[in-house]
DNA sequence: AAGGAAAATGAAATTCATTTTCAAAATAAA
DNA sequence: TTTATTTTGAAAATGAATTTCATTTTCCTT
């Protein structure tokens, strides 16, 4: 049966969070195994409660704080990573990526698009050595507009428009 | 009468400040001066509440909600920027600085150091543009251990033990 | 299968930095 | 002064993140 490359690599990364459960004692639950594999499928970069959210549709009866502590889980576990960006809000993207990777930002859409430089990398820890620090993570994020919002700057931010909408929720 | 640079440039920019506040018809007060004053005078990476409390000590009766008000103020005529590290508090620094920096951040000690490279600057110049973005600003910062705290790393860290005191306060 | 210990769940409560509210005080123009 | 406008600051509100705890579920052992 024909099975694409992404499925694959979803269920190999279920595999994994199924033996790191056992291996610490942890237990594999309907909800564990529903929230990762919604997790897993998405295209990252997503908040607890969007995720929450997303699942709530689909399925019933799964709380935040469940997804909200599954995801936690899943970065102690090393299938996820935590991002905050200018919003301050935390988000999530599954881990292994293809690799280390920094983001460009649209302030007008909020479109997160990915990039990955070895230049960029190389001269990061030059300049760290040059200052005789030890880097253990660094953060690169360039916030701007994107080739599709470029043109259209005079409207007003969809991007600061949802600050302000998640501002007057209820 | 004997000037040193520093304080030359601190009176330059409360003039700044004064004139600013009459053209936008706010007013000049005690505490506007005191705050600004003590701010400009700092070294920079400070928080609001660090501010009030550093204030407290010297002045009475300036309240956090305008130490809190002032460091928006400045921000908003151009004399402050805000910075937000991975400890997630909002931080202040006087602008204009010298010029457009990024930090490297001790994950023990804290210590925020400064720097500023232009190839770095052109290199994140020219990854925007390739991607078809218009970059508005970019966050660049480096994280791990100084060169003091490099070989000392066995011992708990202090940046993390202030996140830990910052939870326990109160 | 039961039984039982340990872990997970989720609604509600808490935390904590940030931001807003509002009554009283201060400022500055007339 | 007088008066309109702004500022102040204590207290309240906000909101995302985190914790609590009673109940439920998992899964290991008889
Ligand atoms: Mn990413
Ligand atoms: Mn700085
Ligand atoms: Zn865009
Ligand atoms: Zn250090």
């Amino acid at each position: 049966m024909y099975k694409s490359v992404k499925s694959f690599k979803i269920s190999e990364k279920k595999e994994r969070l199924k033996n790191s459960l056992k291996e610490k004692g942890l237990k594999s639950t309907r909800q564990r195994d529903v929230i990762a594999t919604e997790f897993l499928r998405g295209t990252g970069h997503i908040t607890a409660e969007d995720l929450y959210k997303k699942i709530g549709r689909k399925h019933k009866g799964i709380g935040f704080t469940t997804v909200y502590r599954t995801l936690k889980l899943l970065t102690t576990l090393g299938l996820a990573t935590e991002r905050v960006f200018a919003d301050n809000l935390t988000r999530y993207e599954p881990l292994p990526a293809e690799d280390h990777h920094d983001h460009l930002i649209c302030i007008n859409c909020g479109t997160i698009t990915e990039f990955e430089n070895m230049k960029m990398e190389r001269l990061q820890e030059k300049i760290s050595n040059e200052f005789g620090f030890y880097t253990v993570i660094h953060k690169m994020e360039i916030y701007g507009y994107c080739k599709k919002c470029k043109y259209h700057s005079t409207e007003v931010s969809e991007y600061e428009l949802n600050k302000a909408k998640a501002k007057n929720k209820k």
